[in-house]
DNA sequence: CAGGGCATATTT
DNA sequence: GACAAATATGCCCTGA
């Protein structure tokens, strides 16, 4: 049987380089100043080819310098197009550098674009029987399509091009693509194409002809007048043209198999040159995509020493060294992510690079006969915990906080958490796992915690990890921790976060422990007691809903509901969704005018939606101990700096309809305690008043004028006592607008007005407002040169999306610069505000409690004898936190349940 | 049957 | 496409 022979994968070189910088922006570059970005990018698509293809045959094939023989044909080629950016000419020699030390045969010909090169080779390796893919999106290479032996594929669309997909995106078959292009031309290329002939009339020639040279011959025959006369006198271009688009197959190479073969990674080169470029992540990616064991050796982390510590003598040692210590990183393994339901099964601790310690404490596996008691290992530990040396390091360190917490040890000396550190780096990361962090700050892959206790149905508990797998993931986590600490502290320096982290961030942690361990206590028979009044008034609208949909249908599903409106009931389709006509709120609302079914879903949906997400399922989080409920709040997962609140989200508990209040209702004071609610009065719209300086929205908050009805008077020129209830609505909305960057088709939908009048209003408020308008513009312009936006406590956020190509994406960056600027900046002064109130409360050793946060309000379970100092003490810490040109006011309410603390 | 994507809903 | 930041739920399809 014959052996099948290895595909051959042709890489379009340039095409990836000019992609790569172009999509990345100016955002990448290198310690030293060197732009990276194109380097990046290509790494990317190389590791996306290796890792899906694992081609054992490949060849990057690169453009030479100009002129080609293309050139010599029609001087004028390619002469529109820019030169090459500088900060692009500079990658070129480190991508081929990479491209030679990751082991990746290449070629470039003088004389020959590479597309000449690619079609050389395709001919010689399909002639001897090899496979072809060519990788490139490049529409030009289309031409070379194949079926089955040459295919065209684009990793970074990850589009396959076949014949039929080809006649999907250009209308001809693959043989007709240089035909097709000499015909309509090409602008970027500056091939001239026929004059007067674009895509569409090229198209229908190749339709009726078949090519370019039947075209010619029966030029006569072409059946409108206009475009024959074209044809007619441009038959030397056309010609000229083909002869530029058509790809030579001739060029001076020979494809030879063993030249084609990958050949090993030059490790030691590799991590020289990433090191360099500061590309250290690029190690970890290396060892998942090449087979080569070097590669898997280089990658992976420099051999440590891990100690189990499994008997009372050992411990003793262990304990006896960490107090020389200056550093220690801490890692709890438990039997939950919960912190306020995990168990400890072990310890794992590391105070000196490459060694680590692992305490098993609470394995149920065969290997876990001997180890130490819970109480002997915690209390060994105290003494080390509770000191402000060592200090202590760790990865989301609020949660070992508050495990020790609720077994008596409070954690003392905590001095950076490789978490924070990675989000104030880059809030707008999506992850920041220790995987991830390592991947990209050392350079080095880490198995994650579903390498050891596995994932979705097949995870066991930890308990059930064998002790010395789970010492090994235990320690890495640990010691990995440790050496980032380091290399981030030095990254915040050199960005200028230190002060961020040091004051706002780290302090921030131990308040929020303290808030989620006290929890806030549930009324769950008002709650269950709610349920049934629900219950009813759904069934309700279910029959109503049946009765005129003419039979059941399962009102949740958007599919069902989809065919009931506008299949059965024909009703108007008023905006689509991906995949089909919408559903949504905004919708049903027009529908009410024409079809009394769409205020029954209306209603039965916020019904349903009262229920399930809060009436039923609070009472399932309350703790079984400390019976209340104990959200997370989340540090590191905003992209503005806001902090997020999840299981459960207590940030969007109802409060604007009749039946949301109920629920706050439920959310109530401990006998002997109140609740007091603590809100930041128009919080976004002073800080732009500050930032602006704009002297109409300045004298408004000095004044302490209700800014909505000051705007309405200012944008409807009518003097506030003559503000209407409905001006001051459509006031609120443009001021809100304004902060989200809202547009006049946005602000149209949202009052209901047509796009021109909402047009005209928002011109009015920047006539009105000017030093808004040009603050505006200034934080725009600073975004796009420094390529982040900047809050009031220097947080930063890169926004990629300016330097994107496409228009809306821009726009959409130039919203989010501004957005950030103002929301971060809220949630700065919010969190700086938490931290001197919890100062405060842990001096006086008080009984009261902060509890909840929500982005410019924070509620307190205050002791009734409590109450009047910390009413004021709140008030004042909150206004004075920082100062800016206009007054910070904050409004407050105090009742026994969390709705009349909100009056 | 788990997991992901989508549509929808809630908050500031 | 058009208004920022989140989390949660139910439906429905995909793939083991």
């Amino acid at each position: 049987m014959m052996e099948k022979k290895p595909t051959l994968y042709l890489i379009d070189a340039s095409s990836y380089m000019y992609r790569a910088f172009y999509a990345l922006g100016r955002r990448l570059t290198a310690p030293d100043g060197t732009p990276t970005q194109a380097v990046f990018g290509f790494h990317q698509m190389l590791q996306k080819v290796l890792r899906e293809k694992q081609p054992e045959m490949l060849c990057v094939v690169y453009d030479p310098p100009a002129p080609t023989f293309r050139h010599a044909l029609y001087p004028q080629y390619k002469a529109t197009r820019d030169r090459m950016p500088e900060d692009l000419v500079v990658q070129v020699p480190l991508i081929k550098t990479m491209v030679d030390l990751m082991g990746i045969p290449s070629l470039e010909v003088p004389g020959y674009e590479a597309d000449d090169v690619m079609a050389t080779l395709v001919r010689q390796a399909t002639e001897k029987g090899y496979a072809v893919v060519i990788v490139s999106g490049d529409k030009d290479l289309h031409q070379l399509v194949n079926e089955p032996l040459v295919l065209q594929w684009d990793p970074q669309k990850d589009e396959l091009y076949t014949a039929e997909e080809v006649v999907k995106r250009l209308g001809v078959r693959p043989h007709q693509v240089r035909d097709l292009l000499a015909l309509m031309g090409d602008s970027t290329d500056n091939v001239p194409g026929v004059p007067g002939v674009g895509e569409k009339t090229a198209r229908e020639l190749l339709r009726l002809f078949g090519s370019l040279d039947e075209v010619l011959r029966r030029v006569h025959e072409i059946p409108s007048a206009s475009v024959r006369k074209k044809m007619e006198s441009a038959q030397e271009a056309a010609l000229l043209s083909r002869q530029l688009v058509s790809l030579r197959e001739d060029a001076p190479v020979n494809f030879v198999v063993a030249e084609c073969r990958r050949r090993p990674a030059d490790v030691a080169g590799l991590r020289a040159l990433y090191e360099r470029l500061g590309l250290r992540r690029f190690l970890a990616d290396l060892a998942k995509n090449l087979p080569s064991q070097t590669a898997a050796e280089m990658a992976a982390p420099p051999a440590r020493r891990d100690v189990i510590v499994r008997n009372e003598p050992a411990f003793r040692r262990v304990l006896e060294e960490m107090r020389q210590a200056s550093v220690l990183s801490i890692d709890l393994e438990t039997t939950s992510q919960d912190a306020m339901l995990a168990d400890i099964v072990g310890v794992a601790l590391s105070w000196r690079d490459h060694e680590a310690v692992y305490i098993p404490i609470g394995h149920e596996t065969r290997d876990s006969e001997s180890q130490l008691p819970l109480a002997v290992v915690l209390e060994g530990l105290r003494p080390l915990l509770e000191a402000e040396t060592p200090k202590k390091v760790g990865q989301n360190i609020k949660y070992e906080w508050v495990i020790l917490k609720r077994h008596g040890i409070e954690l003392h000396g905590i001095d950076f958490d490789t978490m924070v550190a990675s989000y104030l780096l880059d809030p707008g990361n999506p992850s920041h796992r220790l995987e991830r962090i390592v991947a990209e700050h050392l350079g080095e892959a880490k198995a994650t915690y579903g390498d050891v206790a596995g994932v979705g149905a097949k995870q066991v508990p930890f308990a059930h990890v064998p002790v010395t797998k789970a010492a090994a993931y235990a320690c890495s986590d640990a010691e990995t921790t440790l050496r980032l600490v380091p290399i981030l502290r030095k990254k915040l320096e050199q960005a200028g976060l230190s002060p961020l982290m040091d004051t706002l961030e780290r302090p921030l942690i131990a308040v929020l422990a303290r808030m989620e361990m006290r929890g806030v206590r549930v009324d769950t028979e008002k709650l269950e007691a709610l349920s049934r009044i629900l219950e009813e008034g759904l069934r309700r609208e279910e029959q109503t809903i049946y009765a005129i949909a003419g039979g059941p249908f399962n009102i949740q599903s958007p599919v069902q509901l989809r065919d009931i409106l506008f299949g059965k009931l024909q009703l108007p389709v008023i905006k689509k969704t991906k995949t089909g006509p919408s559903t949504d709120m905004s919708v049903l609302e027009e529908l009410a005018a024409h079809h009394p079914i769409a205020q029954h879903i209306v209603a039965y949906r916020s019904l349903a939606k009262l229920k399930n997400t809060y009436v039923d399922t609070l009472p399932l989080l309350v703790h079984p101990h400390t019976g209340r409920i104990h959200t997370s709040y989340n540090q590191t997962v905003t992209a503005t700096g806001r902090l997020s609140s999840s299981e459960p989200n207590l940030q969007n508990i109802p409060v604007r309809t009749e039946e949301g209040r109920r629920i706050r209702e439920a959310f109530v004071a401990d006998p002997g305690y109140g609740l007091l609610a603590a809100d930041y009065s128009q919080i976004e719209l002073r800080i732009f008043a500050h930032y602006s300086g704009d002297s109409r929205l300045l004298a408004a908050f000095e004044a302490g004028d209700d800014v909505h009805r000051r705007t309405a008077a200012e944008i409807f020129n009518v003097s506030p006592q003559d503000v209407t209830a409905e001006m001051r609505r459509q006031a609120k909305t443009v001021n809100f607008g304004i902060i989200y960057g809202m547009g006049p088709y946005g602000l149209a939908k949202q009052l209901k007005i047509s796009q021109s009048q909402a047009k005209e209003m928002i011109e009015r408020y920047f006539a009105r407002y000017q030093g808004v308008k040009r603050w505006i513009e200034r934080v725009i312009a600073q975004a796009h040169k420094r390529g982040y936006a900047e809050t009031l406590l220097g947080r930063r956020r890169f926004i990629p999306e300016l330097q994107s190509r496409n228009r809306s994406m821009r726009q959409l960056g130039e919203r989010l610069a501004v957005n950030t600027t103002i929301q971060g900046s809220a949630a700065d002064i919010i969190k700086k505000a938490m931290i001197d109130i919890d100062q405060e409360m842990q001096g006086c050793g008080c009984r009261s409690a902060m509890i909840l946060q929500v982005h410019d309000e924070l509620v307190f379970e205050v002791a009734e004898e409590e109450a009047g100092w910390m009413r004021a003490m709140v008030k004042e810490r909150m206004e004075s936190v920082v100062t800016l040109r206009i007054p910070l006011v904050v409004d407050m309410g105090y009742g026994k349940n969390w709705a009349e603390a909100h009056s």
